[in-house]
DNA sequence: ATCTTTCTGGAACGGTAGGTCCATAATTAT
DNA sequence: ATAATTATGGACCTACCGTTCCAGAAAGAT
């Protein structure tokens, strides 16, 4: 019927996703998605709309590959080292400077909070996703439901203190062993419930 | 022997230290800090240099402000006691909006991360010197030397997940609950050490 | 081969960014 | 009063921002 579009729009989204993670929304300028994701700017503009627009499809993206890795996790482990294991890999595991941006969904909150809300409230969204899934894990684990609420708030507290740690270099093992005082709290604290009969 | 200064310094430094810590660094412009602070490009030049310059400079005095805060109740309270009441002070106690930007520190070193690694280290530092005052007030507290430096590390966790909080405008008493969980933790730690005799 | 449709590269747009410059105003010292 | 010095207001500068526009290229349909 007509001309067909010349690049693969998913991996240039994720080109987008990797910039915006990385330097945050106002500091990724328009040239520099261009150079990153290698298109023109017209054809930007027919694929994506505008800049915010494009923004709004990486954080959606971004969030469903998060929540991807706790879910997996889930699936194939018990639901404490499911949690464990989703922390670990997000904060630890890897020593690439490359990885270490933080967690785009917090950045977006902490960047755009009194710039523009919408972005604001649409990671908060996705951040509010992840911590009902801290939930379904605590509960799998044996925790009542006031108990697993508490605590998945607790964690993506946790959770979101660990990104800024992130964001400034903190060594792994360092971090690692705040991520294992976290654990060990819960954990306790969960244990000397049950030990005392509920 | 000349034409002196006509405004008030620290009171101007005081209205851009409100406006970075509620924008960030990036979405404030010179000409909404010449708005506020009520002076002209060519006195604002001539007093601080440059943008950055003054930002280093409102780094510095909220750093200073923040320390003050923990430092005061540290010198009137028990140990304990004035560790929550900084963090129910600076997360909770308020229902003003004007008051919850969560913490510049932290908003720096998320923004500034792959930006500007200076200003990023500034405000690195500074966290790490409050993280030092939660050290010494758990030492106070009863804690090992040990168990204070991996404690103060953790609050410093929750700190900063809590300014995440904080910018997502959650409720006052959802964020003080959380701060309680994360305090009872510590202090149930501590306890039961104690009680089995170290 | 022609028509139609969509995509593409690049020039151009208005707006705003941070920063400079200069003539003038205000003060103190002489 | 005048000279010396510094502060101030505002015009001006260059660079870049996100966005629009248009001429032309590339494909399918007839």
């Amino acid at each position: 019927m007509s001309r067909p579009v010349e690049f693969d729009r998913d991996q240039a989204v994720q080109k987008a996703v990797h910039l915006f993670w990385q330097r945050g929304y106002q500091a990724t300028s328009l040239t520099d998605l261009l150079d990153a994701m290698g298109l023109s700017r017209s054809s930007f503009y027919g694929a994506f709309g505008d800049k915010r627009g494009l923004f709004v499809e990486c954080l959606d993206v971004f969030a469903a590959r998060n929540q991807a890795i706790l879910q997996r996790a889930r699936d194939r482990k018990p639901p404490m080292a499911a949690l464990r294991s989703y922390f670990e890999r997000n904060f630890g595991q890897t020593a690439d400077p490359d990885l270490h941006f933080g967690c785009m969904l917090v950045n977006t909150v902490i960047e755009l909070a009194a710039i523009d809300q919408g972005l604001c409230d649409l990671a908060g969204r996705h951040l509010k996703t992840v911590q009902d899934l801290f939930e379904a894990c605590l509960g799998d684990a044996g925790a009542e439901p006031g108990e697993s609420k508490q605590a998945a708030a607790f964690l993506m507290m946790v959770h979101e203190g660990a990104r800024v740690s992130d964001r400034q270099r903190i060594s792994i093992p360092d971090q690692l062993a705040r991520i294992n005082t976290a654990f060990g709290y819960v954990e306790g604290s969960m244990a000397a419930r049950i030990e005392l009969g509920r």
